[in-house]
DNA sequence: CGTACTTTTGAATCGCATCAAATCTGGTGG
DNA sequence: CCACCAGATTTGATGCGATTCAAAAGTACG
């Protein structure tokens, strides 16, 4: 039969792909050649709730957004990513618990959920490498937490250039708007906490890029 | 020598305890005789920040909160615990990034963790079981998040009790207070906001558990 | 019974959301 | 190349909701 299939347990078309370092490193080879790339172009659906997880996807460029449907029908971003796993806490789920959304052009790597699994199974001292970025994933969302705790637009600015910026300087990669969502605030008060903290010379602003002016 | 020594491989006073069955289906059997029973009274600092992790900590009652010194010295809560492990991100961390506090008188399983990380190694079984329970604490921290990311006092009264209450019950055990300050508002709105909502019969309110008034 | 803490209500203030609108930007097609 | 459009960026005005400060009433505990 010539019917088009996208399931990762079709063989007839199993085709290897560029893998970005990190996940190299983290993959045992045995996974390296099951690993598929994946593009979705800006406002493409990854997976939907309710879904049966199929693929891991990483991504390596782009954005995704992890969104669930709010009380009053409203989406609500639960995630971005822009490098690294989206949905890694779905390994063992039957079914997604929010939509992902490439909100840019994305492109991904898709490793196959069932073979990954068997090799977390089997292979231990991948699953303690697979552990060790799930510590990493639990104290980002901490710190994510703490942010979000703050009051004032301009603590939780300042939070950030702390926690997720290298040396002093984070780079706001898909624009203040984008940034405004994950900081939990409307982008107006973003642009005017920026204009304002500029002027005082707390920070300074080039590109996108967002220092704190002592480091 | 007789000097009091509490580090989990002194040997002298290995005393096993009785395990919460949540905690006893996860741990191998090998574990359970390494574990050990804790007691922190009220205000006590179970670690603190940059100290060695040596044992996992499992809240057994009580309540415990991760904190973080904040930008002017404050401190922040990370995160809140009354059941299930303290730290757990902090399995592989040469140090602490936050001390946790008995904020009432609490008392806690201790594992080991040399022995808990050797286990994870050797047994691919408990190592699946515990990525099962990392997967869990990922998604209740991105509905924390999302929790936080929401305006009003109300919304996120209404999404505590949707995402955390069992069938449209969420039990405050620990005061409003401390609710109020997971919740990342100040305890006067939250009680305003809660008579409101009781006021307006959208939730009830007996002995610190609130309900939905539709489920 | 006094102390410490939570719960509750009141009043004033402030920061952010909201609505509105102008400018700027990059990309597309005539 | 210019007209045009969609989206991001920016500034302005207004109102609401939460913070803040204050104080009273309730509760647990020694």
């Amino acid at each position: 039969m010539a019917v088009a299939n996208d399931s990762p347990y079709d063989s007839s078309h199993m085709k290897s792909v560029i893998l970005p370092a990190a996940l190299k490193a983290l993959l045992p080879p045995t996974l390296h050649a099951r690993c598929e790339a994946g593009r979705f172009p800006r406002n493409d659906r990854i997976f939907l709730t309710g879904a049966r997880p199929e693929w891991m996807f990483y991504v390596v460029s782009g954005e995704v957004t992890l969104e669930r449907t709010g009380l009053q029908g409203e989406p609500v971003v639960l995630q971005r990513t822009r490098q690294g796993f989206v949905s890694e806490a779905s390994l063992k789920s039957s079914k997604y618990h929010c939509d992902a959304l490439a909100i840019v052009d994305t492109t991904v790597v898709k490793i196959p959920i069932r073979d990954l699994s068997a090799e977390l199974d089997r292979d231990p001292a991948f699953a303690s490498r697979w552990i060790g970025m799930l510590n990493g994933e639990v104290r980002r969302l901490r710190l994510h937490c703490e942010r979000l705790s703050m009051k004032s637009v301009k603590d939780r600015v300042l939070h950030l250039i702390d926690t997720e910026g290298q040396n002093g300087s984070y780079t706001a990669a898909t624009g203040l708007k984008s940034l405004a969502g994950e900081l939990g605030v409307t982008h107006e008060a973003l642009y005017r906490t920026l204009a304002a903290l500029e002027k005082a010379h707390v920070i300074r602003r080039a590109e996108g890029v967002l220092s704190s002016v002592r480091p």
